[in-house]
DNA sequence: ACCTTAACGCACTAACTGGTTACTTCATGA
DNA sequence: TCATGAAGTAACCAGTTAGTGCGTTAAGGT
């Protein structure tokens, strides 16, 4: 049978993914100093007390919250299927899904952001996260490697180095968007603008590692 | 007279700029969010009220804060007389520039970061660094057309792009720093990892513009 | 129907925090 | 030398915030 009933009146792990997910919100929205319990019980319709009974406390709240942000972006990135394309394709498509995914998820990048702030100490303390990532840089470095094979990439790039300057291009045009919008003043977040932000950062990257554009 | 004796017990100016020392810190290391004005008013060995005297408030006292960071950036990099380099020499510089300056003044990305959490609202009531950042746009925007009359670098780059880019590179890095150290299992900090990045990035960039490599 | 377990919620507190009131001390120019 | 205003301070306040003690209620097995 499956334990699972179409509504309840209390559901344990109901209540916890929306506390998880009013926390993921506000600590984006906020920062961790910023965000405030009270705000995520509210927003998560639950009672303050559930929060400190299925999470501990703030800090164990935010590492949790953190945590799924990363398995839930190499999740995605795993679930990309590159391997059957071209190399130069494949690099392409994962720049462009790397765009989107940060497009569609400004949580993500706001929580890196904090957890930066906070010297990484929330994620030092995480065990889920480390293979995720090993995953990542080998399938970069696959691409990279199967580029070479294929003639078309420059051998001995360092696919740690690409894979931050992949990372780099994309998150903070859109991390720094705010500032960018005054300081350049442009809208950095029109459709045009953001169009010509994913082909310019697709041919940085591509220029950087083929060895004829 | 100069009216700047050796030594004062009671010197207002001085006092100001011991705050503004101590919020910059304090803002850097906490955020907006997270700072403490009694911290900023330990740190400043000056009284609390004195921050209230002289800046008014906690969000005026972080505006003042970004401003002054904004300023020093292009005042130093208004210093960089490239103008009578080669175009490609000139953009090299200018990447290194912007790379040790991240290195050496932390501060200025961590208040970045916290403006831009913030969707720049302080930054919005400064009058003072659009104008500064103007001519940054147009600085590269002349190593850019330089290059392309000596022809060295490819017709028809956006400036303001590049100039992201350029600040990507080497910003991603520095401020994710504490999260890439745990998740590529790679001490960033570390002399060797700093120049290959510096190395990297100055090579992404110029591949980036430049006719032949 | 009964009973145990776990979900849930009220109401509280101890510590904190931005901001202020009321006051003292010093430098300086007339 | 002394009035004046600016520099500086301590103690405080009102509102907030993370965290809790304890009682209530629903769910599910027996």
């Amino acid at each position: 049978m499956d334990p699972k009933p179409e509504k309840r009146q209390r559901d344990a792990e109901a209540t916890q993914a929306r506390i998880l997910a009013a926390a993921k919100k506000e600590f984006a929205r906020s920062g961790l100093g910023g965000a405030r319990i009270d705000e995520i019980a509210e927003r998560a319709k639950a009672n303050k007390r559930m929060i400190y009974h299925y999470f501990g406390n703030k800090e164990d709240l935010f590492r949790i919250v953190l945590e799924e942000a990363y398995l839930d972006i190499r999740a995605a990135e795993k679930k990309l299927d590159l391997e059957h394309l071209p190399a130069r394709e494949a690099m392409e498509r994962f720049v462009r899904f790397t765009w989107e995914y940060y497009l569609k998820n400004p949580e993500f990048v706001t929580l890196v952001n904090s957890e930066n702030l906070h010297r990484a100490r929330h994620l030092k303390k995480s065990e889920r996260v480390g293979p995720a990532q090993r995953q990542l840089v080998s399938m970069v470095e696959g691409i990279l490697n199967r580029g070479v094979t294929e003639g078309v990439f420059r051998p001995g790039i360092d696919p740690v180095q690409l894979n931050i300057t992949i990372a780099a291009v994309n998150y903070y045009y859109l991390t720094n968007r705010y500032t960018g919008t005054l300081l350049f003043e442009r809208d950095m977040m029109a459709k045009e603008a953001l169009d010509a932000r994913i082909a310019f950062n697709i041919d940085t990257i591509l220029r950087m590692i083929c060895i004829e554009p």
